[in-house]
RNA sequence: GGCGCCGUAGCCAAGUGGCUAAGGCAGCGGAUUGCAAAUCCGCCAUCCCCGGUUCGAAUCCGGGCGGCGCCUCCA
């Protein structure tokens, strides 16, 4: 019943015991925000998302930062090539970025901190350092003494020397080239702050310090970010924190794998490996999303596919694996979440009320029912009693370190049971027993209630292929026309006729299904 | 070179000491259908190789082989 949780602090699973009681603070090491984001950014959010929904659920108050880092080397760089201001570049990009979020679903961010609305804290934060000797100015720049970090690498197992920080001309002004830079005097034309040590601006790492700090706390419970970040950022980030208040900076540390862009064939071998032929072609081999061609499809993706698919991909994987994001897996994901889709319009021709209403007194944001609310007694009813146990089992799955590639199944495994328990008690018929109704729309809430804390399902999806609405309006008219010539020809039983309608739309995108009484139609998921 | 991860069915992917190894996609058989679609039922893996520990291992240890990441201000 207590939750798991996955430390790389420790390289142990935990009980999850906050600092404070009742409550969690997360805080997520968000992007630097000069070019569009691309889907290998949207990992961390997603599965922190699911996380922070089911903290709550939990019975957690949960706060969660995100940073966003709008002062840094690319960002000047894109503002000096596109000669707009560097403040200009992060708006456009931050606006990118929060609209990619909330299109994935990812609404549950507490704050969105910028770096450079924090120059105080970040400056006060140099300057606590330099005084506890743990940092040192030079000609306008500071950089952190990792020499007096006795407990420096204990995160990545690594030793100062490895880290080699600034080059060029930091490098000889550094004591030691482990050393990094807290604050950077400004060169000619950049962006600046006025410091104690001149202007300038912050190095990388000091912002998630001093952010963390004024929101969070001096120790809070969770730190998070994709593994690339493991070292030398959270590294640094503990060196500084802990440096400086002498007591853990986060409890735990959790890591989310990388996302690798999927190709077929074989994967080549290593450029570097001498061995064996050396024709093999990188072009063959999946390669890490953030320096490939990925980027910038994120939000055409999004508008194609819908965020609930690319969230789909995303959370069926552990959220510390790789994920490979290929074509293939989005379309297959498309495939299975029809499933839910085709039931959902099944649950509407029964119920008459739109499943994404279900059990969603108010806002869709807060559809987050409380654990203890979502219990109840099956009392012996065959349906409930299996969907208890369904239940359950998701939520086993949910404790230990959160492991929604696992729970998906019991959502899929309840679809089965639901759908069989239409089929069985005729609920699509007009005569179904009422009580049998009853336990159908407690069974649904259950539904509901699991596929809300992965963030699933909480809006219809678009309907792909971007036409308004009142270009729908006329098409769904067509297509009452169609189908009754259609199912004339059908009384009459022209099936020659018939097929070759149905054929023919279906070659336009489109599936006509013949139930009971009437006939349905609905286009065919984009893949 | 240093640090670390991974190798489960045709594909994706849970499971990390003990019931018949989740689930999805694809495929096959059946129910249903005028035929389909949707839905339901059934079938489909002994877990990269070798050795060890154990009453018992996909799961722990050692050694191979193979894939991948970080060590470059990339989430």
């Amino acid at each position: 019943m207590t939750i798991q949780i996955y430390n790389t602090l420790t390289r142990n699973k935990e009980p999850l015991e906050p600092v404070h009681p009742g409550r969690i603070g997360i805080y997520l090491c968000g992007p630097t925000v000069y070019k569009e984001a691309h889907i290998g950014h949207m990992v961390g959010p997603v599965i922190f998302d699911c996380i922070k929904r089911y903290l709550t659920y939990s019975g957690f108050e949960v706060t969660w930062i995100v940073n966003i880092t709008d002062v840094d080397d690319k960002l000047i760089a894109q503002s000096q090539e596109r000669g707009i201001s560097m403040n200009q570049v992060a708006t456009e990009m931050t606006m990118d970025y929060c609209a990619n979020l909330l299109a994935l679903g990812v609404d549950q961010i507490t704050h969105l901190p910028k770096a450079t609305e924090n120059m105080d804290e970040i400056i006060q934060f140099i300057q606590d350092l330099i005084e506890k000797r743990f940092a040192y100015a030079v000609d306008g720049d500071v950089f952190f003494d990792v020499a007096q970090d006795s407990q420096y690498g204990k995160l990545s197992n690594r030793k100062a020397e490895d880290q080699q920080g600034e080059g060029g001309g930091a490098a000889a002004k550094k004591r030691s080239s482990g050393d990094f830079a807290l604050w950077k005097a400004a060169k000619q034309n950049e962006p600046s702050w006025e410091s104690p040590w001149g202007p300038g601006r912050p190095g990388w790492h000091i912002e998630c310090s001093a952010m963390s700090r004024r929101i969070l706390g001096q120790t809070f419970d969770i730190h998070g970010g994709g593994l690339d970040l493991m070292f030398p950022h959270h590294e640094n980030e503990i060196a500084q924190s802990e440096c400086c208040h002498g007591q853990p900076m986060a409890k735990y540390w959790v890591h989310n794998g990388l996302l690798r862009a999927g190709e077929a064939g074989k994967i080549g071998g290593r450029a570097d490996r001498q061995q064996g032929e050396p024709q093999c072609d990188e072009e063959e081999s999946a390669q890490k999303m953030s320096r490939s061609k990925g980027a910038g499809g994120l939000r055409s993706q999004i508008a194609r596919f819908g965020g609930d698919r690319i969230r789909f991909c995303l959370l069926r994987t552990h959220y510390r694996s790789t994920i490979v994001f290929s074509d293939e897996g989005i379309a297959e994901a498309g495939t299975a979440l029809d499933k839910f889709y085709t039931f959902f319009e099944r649950y509407e021709r029964i119920t008459s009320t739109s499943f994404y209403l279900t059990g969603t007194p108010t806002d869709p944001r807060r559809l987050i029912r409380r654990r203890a609310a979502g219990d109840f007694d099956p009392a012996g009813d065959g349906l409930l009693i299996e969907l208890k146990n369904l239940r359950d089992s998701y939520l086993a799955k949910m404790d230990d370190d959160f492991n929604t590639g696992a729970a998906v199944s019991d959502l899929f495994q309840m679809l089965s049971v639901l759908n069989k328990f239409i089929d069985d008690q005729k609920l699509e018929d007009s005569s179904h027993d009422s009580s049998a109704m009853a336990s159908f729309l407690r069974g649904c809430e259950t539904l509901r209630e699991l596929s809300a804390i992965l963030g699933l399902f909480l809006k219809p999806p678009q309907v792909v292929g971007g036409g308004s609405g009142d270009d729908d309006r006329v098409l769904d008219d067509v297509m009452r026309v169609m189908i009754d010539l259609r199912t004339a020809a059908r009384e009459k039983k022209d099936f020659a006729t018939a097929d070759q309608i149905r054929d023919r739309l279906g070659e336009l995108g489109i599936v006509l299904e013949d139930r009971k009484g009437e006939t349905g139609w609905k286009r065919q998921a984009e893949s």
